[in-house]
DNA sequence: AGCACGCCGACT
DNA sequence: GTCGGCGTGCTC
């Protein structure tokens, strides 16, 4: 009988609370379970019962826990454990790792509530504030907080609210809401009275100059059949039924021929249609899915080089079904941006229900049954970016992390900045479960463990169907420029290649990398360019709203008329993002059908559906995208693949900027290409002899991987220095500066081997008004991690009790990406 | 993270 | 004078 709990809250401080168990739910608690805990002065949170003791805490008195909200713990051994290796690994607190883990629905806090106490009575007068407030809570009751706040058009509402309850005219309390309410639907059954044959043949009579009720009852009973006493059917499907009028089930309920009754419906589309078999596998896919089976014997991760349009997801779904059969569940991670309604509907074709999806656009509801149908072992596959690593699974056979080379497994803001790819490796060995990376441009890290003999190492180099790799040329941009003959965004060679697919009725892919490349309003006059005053960024104009928008804070103005410095109306565009390709492609090719396809035109939930199938039914010439284009697509009648602009990707100020851009160009390039012609892609770029491009162009992954170690290990970069940085931001230039140095200066003394690099401002030196330095730390893999990691959170505590430097903030960032 | 307490400017 | 801003410290 253990008397103590150590609970988790999702707050983002250091070390787990210990409560007292209270005799009376001392049978209930166990770890895993959710418990409602009192915190501070009066409110209360739900936290995870992590361990059970008898250890009596010293220095506090232990507080008691106030109610075990589950029958079973929803939180598995595992899991707990998983989330303290994150929070040491990526120096957060295991209740960040918590918060972000588990659907938000499930922690809920406490609000508090206020209300008129029973027969008050003022005495005295009451301030104009006052007034306004008890007359609020008359007309309605129950007040938060923030509503009050909202009432009042004040921030501190503490003083009057505290007089009010010294004079006995309000009270308090606290209010648990739990926000997850089970979904209903309506089911309709025959009312008891008409369950026997003569009182329904009567009723049928009755009906005879009711044609349209009679044809409701009709298809009811057709569809009850054999079982019409125990039949129900939802009422929303029942009426998408042909012939079933809506008044005319109308007046059978009001003749009380049918019982409607409310069920739990859940929210998650269950799979409907036939399940078809998995498709078959060529002989490349054959000895590549063999190779892996083989290498799961010796290595823990397997590595898997796949081309693009190599057919990587038929042998994932091989291997699904595998561990299916051996009664094993699968976690199947992608980046967010390749999750698309292709993938999942491919998945689900072969295994049906058995496959849970779980993304960023689930509201909480849904990612709460989700959760729980993984962990009553309905789920056997979890399909899902990132956060859907964090599931209750119970016997994990495999992990499968497509496109492993994406930065988006990689969470960049807030805590915990973990990279899915690698947790990944950690989550599996709780299960001894295999890992297995898939990607046409692995990044240096994964390929270099396979080169180490860290990884297995499993390639697959000859396309699917028969489909030829596209043909890749340079447009120099340079050189059409001098020969005058580049007179837009578009380079002749591009031209000439975009009128001959469109005389073929064949689709074309223009690709532009947004990125530091959005259209700014630059002063012809005097230069000015408008700039957010928040952010040192430019405003980047949006024709279709008419707004100067912050890329960066969400600001925007309304784009004026004449230049805000010296009043000139001459104003001009500089640079393109895709809106400007539009338009340019307008002038060219009037004709065109043009659909665009980045974060603007996909903001709503269908906008993205909408815009695939106008492109697949061939809606759509030219569709312009960003990143977006590139993942997860297959079209079958692109001829020609665009890229607008290279070198923006190769000058990018990173250390994996030419990684990325060579694994951006050849994603794009894969999506050209059909059955019977080889497909075309023109990059426009000012250095077509840049190392990258060639690499591109002779599809060598090789040498770029031999190219990029090489500088990594010159310069000591990943894989062979940890990285960690440390950002600090303050809205005062000057204290930044100086905190930023002391921080820097203390971490110098850590070890003669780690490099301290900085602090120096970023790219883009303040956002939302805070300005910001970055100090890296170069940790040598052959340094153990976790000392180095202890010095480091000692500092960062002493700045944080050193007055002034305290006031700074600061943001450790482990392997950054 | 919230939410208390406590110190200081700009208004009745 | 006090109201209402915000900086500082604590939470089992």
């Amino acid at each position: 009988m253990k008397k103590f709990a150590d609970v988790l809250l999702p707050i983002p401080i250091k070390g787990s609370f210990t409560y007292r168990v209270p005799f009376e739910i001392i049978d209930f608690i166990n770890v895993g379970k959710r418990v409602v805990v009192p915190f501070g002065k009066s409110k209360f949170y739900t936290g995870i019962v992590k361990k059970l003791h008898d250890t009596t805490p010293e220095k506090y008195e232990a507080k008691d826990i106030a109610a075990v909200l589950d029958e079973h713990p929803i939180v598995r051994d595992f899991q707990i454990q998983l989330w303290e290796w994150i929070a040491e690994y990526y120096m957060c607190t295991p209740g960040e790792v918590m918060q972000c883990a588990m659907p938000s629905a499930f922690l809920i806090s406490s609000e508090t509530k206020v209300v008129l106490q029973d027969g008050f009575s003022v005495e005295g007068e009451l301030s104009q504030r006052e007034e306004v407030l008890v007359e609020a809570l008359q007309n309605r009751k129950i007040l938060s907080y923030k509503e009050i706040s909202e009432l009042l058009g004040i921030k501190t509402i503490h003083p009057i609210l505290k007089s009010l309850f010294d004079r006995k005219v309000i009270s308090f309390f606290e209010e648990l809401q739990d926000t997850y309410k089970p979904k209903l639907e309506s089911f309709l059954s025959l009312a008891q009275e008409y369950r026997n044959e003569i009182n329904l043949n009567d009723l049928f009579k009755s009906l005879s100059r009711s044609p349209k009720q009679e044809d409701v009852l009709l298809k009811f009973i057709s569809l009850a059949q054999p079982q019409l006493v125990s039949f129900s059917i939802s009422k929303k499907k029942f009426l998408l039924h042909d012939g079933i009028s809506v008044s005319g089930l109308q007046s059978l309920m009001k003749r009380g021929v049918f019982v409607e009754e409310e069920r739990e419906a859940g929210r998650l589309n269950a799979v409907e249609s036939e399940l078809l078999l998995s498709k078959e596998l060529n002989d490349f896919q054959l000895q590549a899915l063999s190779e892996i089976k083989q290498s799961f014997k010796k290595y823990d991760v397997t590595l898997l080089h796949g081309i693009t349009g190599s057919g990587k997801t038929e042998i994932y779904i091989n291997l699904i079904e595998e561990q299916i059969q051996q009664g094993k569940q699968v976690l199947y991670l992608l980046p967010e941006i390749a999750l698309t309604t292709q993938i999942i509907s491919r998945l689900q074709k072969v295994l049906g229900n058995q496959v849970g999806v779980y993304h960023s656009r689930y509201n909480n509801s849904e990612r709460l049954e989700v959760w729980n149908k993984v962990l009553n072992n309905e789920y056997k596959v979890v399909l899902g970016a990132r956060s859907s690593m964090f599931m209750p699974f119970n016997n994990l056979g495999l992990v499968i992390v497509d496109e492993e080379h994406e930065a988006s497994f990689k969470q960049q803001d807030p805590a915990p900045r973990y990279n899915a790819r690698d947790v990944s490796v950690v989550l599996a060995s709780y299960f001894k479960a295999k890992v297995l990376m898939g990607s046409a441009t692995p990044s240096i890290e994964s390929y270099h463990n396979a080169v180490q003999g860290k990884y297995a190492l499993v390639k697959l180099d000859k396309r699917h169907g028969g489909i030829l790799l596209p043909e890749i040329q340079c447009a120099d941009v340079q050189e059409e420029k001098k020969k005058k003959l580049m007179t837009s965004i578009f380079s002749s060679l591009l031209i000439k290649n975009m009128t001959e697919a469109l005389e073929n009725r064949e689709q074309i892919i223009l690709f532009q990398n947004r990125r530091g490349f959005a259209p700014v309003i630059e002063c012809s006059t005097c230069g000015h360019i408008p700039k957010c005053n928040k952010c040192d960024v430019s405003l980047t104009y949006h024709k279709f709203t008419n707004l100067l928008k912050c890329h960066y804070c969400g600001y925007s103005e309304k784009k004026s008329i004449s230049c805000v410095a010296c009043g000139s109306i001459e104003l001009e565009m500089v640079g393109f993002g895709t809106q400007k390709i539009e338009e340019g492609i307008k002038q060219f090719f009037p004709k065109a059908k043009i659909g665009r396809m980045d974060w603007d035109t996909t903001r709503t939930k269908n906008s993205y559906q909408q815009i695939i199938a106008d492109f697949e039914d061939r809606n759509i010439d030219i569709l312009v995208g960003t990143q977006m284009v590139s993942k997860g697509l297959d079209f079958d009648n692109v001829a020609l693949v665009g890229i607008l602009n290279a070198d923006q990707m190769l000058n990018f100020p990173d250390f994996r900027a030419h990684e990325r851009a060579y694994q951006m160009m050849l994603q794009v390039s894969g999506r050209a290409g059909r059955k019977n012609k080889r497909g075309k892609v023109i990059v426009q770029t000012y250095n077509p002899h840049h190392n990258i491009i060639q690499y591109v162009m002779e599809n060598n992954y090789e040498a770029l991987y031999h190219s990029e170690i090489l500088q990594r290990r010159n310069l000591n970069y990943p894989p062979f220095y940890r990285f960690i940085t440390l950002t600090v931001k303050h809205v005062s230039a000057e204290l930044l500066n100086a905190s930023a140095e002391f921080l820097a200066e203390k971490l110098r003394v850590l070890s003669t081997e780690v490099e301290v690099v900085g602090p120096e401002f970023p790219v883009i030196a303040r956002i939302r008004g805070e300005y910001i330095k970055e100090i890296l730390i170069k940790i040598p893999r052959t340094l153990p991690v976790n000392t180095v990691k202890n010095l480091i959170h000692e500092k960062v505590n002493l700045f944080n009790v050193t007055d002034p430097f305290k006031k700074c903030r600061v943001i450790v960032d482990v392997d950054p990406y």
